[in-house]
DNA sequence: GATGAATGAGGTTTCATTCAT
DNA sequence: GATGAATGAAACCTCATTCAT
């Protein structure tokens, strides 16, 4: 059916790994997929309408990704463990990258704009769950609101990927899981409280 | 003495701010200034080199004034409290916008995305003075690299301008000071171990 | 037979009243009819082609109409006052402000031209008819030829419905209906001249 | 000084009488006028802007020299002879079919529109000035309003230059003319009526 | 030092038209 | 008969940059 549209959501995504939000120009992202500007214009409204979907497309599967990877466990080192690995994947798919470029060059007030806040809270979302999940009765959890921490950790993860991509420098990444792990061994040391009948809603 | 090249720097931060990387363009930044285009060229090689400039000039001033007001405080919540008034200094200012600007801008490559790499070693150099003060004799001490955490929280922070400055959402920071200043306390009641003859490298 | 083909038709005037001459492109005509523009080139040889036949239905239809109300009358006053009807009707209908369109919008030499050319020659020859009946007898007729006279009433309307049409004020045509109603009533107090042995052509 | 702006608004004309409104574009209006598209950016916002321009400057011009020649003229034989010449100089230089095409084209509401119905006003206001003083103390200019007949005069003219602009037949404003000299001589022939104390306004 | 006019490449988008199905 | 995806040319417009003054 729409086989093209596909090959032009795989051409923007391309484009925005290699050339960046600014170099992802409808010429860039024909050429890059081998067909004519105007094909843009026949699947999508314009290139804004076409980088949403894109992000859409990306994100959600990522999402879905992690979700299935990581849910339901309740031990930090693994997680950790698990995420770094994820993360590797993503890196060498691009697709992280792509979404990088995507909350980088998105002009505020944008459609554009508007799908990334929501993507950002379902990531959001999906880091409360884990979190959640991951503080069950730790003492930490008495102290911190999830939410707020799920947050936090969506804007570090952002922020990791923005100077990573900056700088292209693969090892700041590597580092930070590295502290990661040695931090969530500790944290999995520390014992939970013991609840009775504990009934979450 | 180059009276005008001051006014074609602020001219572009106040471009950054208010139309954003995509919008500061040589004409935009001409018209804001009050100034002709050709100017521009005459104290920058090109728009690469202006905003370098305009970086280093915005980004130097800002790390002296954080240091000014951070450096040497020993205890963590005095130190967010201030944080918080400071990012709301850099809010109104804009400075931090513009800052936010030419991270999502900057291709990497580029002499401005190299200053930029500069500018964020900075910032990291800054947050590890600051961060050696408050974890001197503090257990995390032991388990984190100082270094790794001043990465983790200018990451951190960058991420967290991004999203704000995305969905324009101010109670996003808030929000997280007030988690920051409440996780501040619980740190200060943490007791320093004493050691003898510390000796730092 | 061709139930698509007049479905086109229709498309296309439509398209000409709703978007004018420069918005009657293949693509809006499909829109408007609920068809695909490929459609348009099954019967049709191009876009020119369409509008060549959109415009002989509905100036044909429209000459049939103003021939059928005002043929045979010979005087001047239930002329204009039954014109002015008609030219309401037209107004409703969209089907002048579409021809208006037409001869806006059509580049000399182009078959457009052509058949616009010959559909003006059309109505004044409707003019013609009509002018003759009223003039008969009549001094005026002595000084002006008919067929002259047929042209001016021509140009003259086109011309109305040019201004009215860019400005869209409507009381422009009223106030000229007005205007002629009261010449028509004088025109019809001059009597008319007897004459011997008439003979027509 | 804007040497280059006379320059882009003469090849502008020169492509609306060339190409016709439609065919005026970016590319047209530069290769005819031997200078890059940009050039029109530069001096004008866009081409909307630009044919504004061009249509004051025509216009203007024009209605300030038929004032100049017909200014105070109290018989029509003579009026209508030296529009004759006028419009023969018109046609000559193409500056009134530019104008022609103006009206053609532009879309209402757009600013072009909105010139196009002030200068409509303007042509309007010289042909009431002509003919207040032609018809001073005529019977007929106890009959018709003056500003009417001065609209309808323009809509004539108007109609009649799409007609001729359309099919290019020259023949039918000459003839027109004709026709015109001979109505003036009869209208010249009617005697004034005298009027005691005429004061005007 | 400064100006502002000019350039030409390249940006997004639209369009008439074709063609395989 | 009809479809709708695809094309490639060309539309308008913007931009960094240069250069004569």
């Amino acid at each position: 059916m729409s086989d093209t549209r596909d090959r032009v959501l795989e051409a923007a995504l391309d484009c925005l790994v290699r050339n960046g939000y600014g170099g992802t120009t409808a010429r860039a992202i024909a050429q890059a997929g081998g067909f004519a500007p105007g094909v843009i214009y026949y699947h999508f409204a314009d290139l804004d309408d076409l980088l949403v979907a894109a992000l859409a497309r990306t994100s959600g599967s990522r999402i879905d990704r992690y979700r299935a990877e990581l849910s339901g466990m309740d031990r930090a080192v693994p997680v950790v463990a698990r995420l770094r690995e994820l993360y590797d994947e993503d890196t060498e798919t691009g697709h992280i990258a792509a979404v990088q470029e995507l909350y980088a060059g998105a002009r505020p007030g944008t459609r554009l704009a508007d799908r990334l806040a929501l993507e950002t809270r379902r990531w959001e979302e999906l880091a409360e769950e884990l979190l959640t999940v991951l503080l069950r009765g730790k003492p930490l959890a008495s102290v911190v609101r999830v939410r707020v921490l799920a947050g936090a950790a969506v804007a570090f993860y952002l922020g990791m990927e923005t100077l990573t991509h900056l700088d292209g420098d693969r090892s700041r990444p590597a580092t930070l899981f590295d502290q990661g792990i040695r931090l969530a061994a500790i944290f999995d040391r520390v014992p939970r409280l013991k609840r009775r009948a504990r009934r979450v809603r």
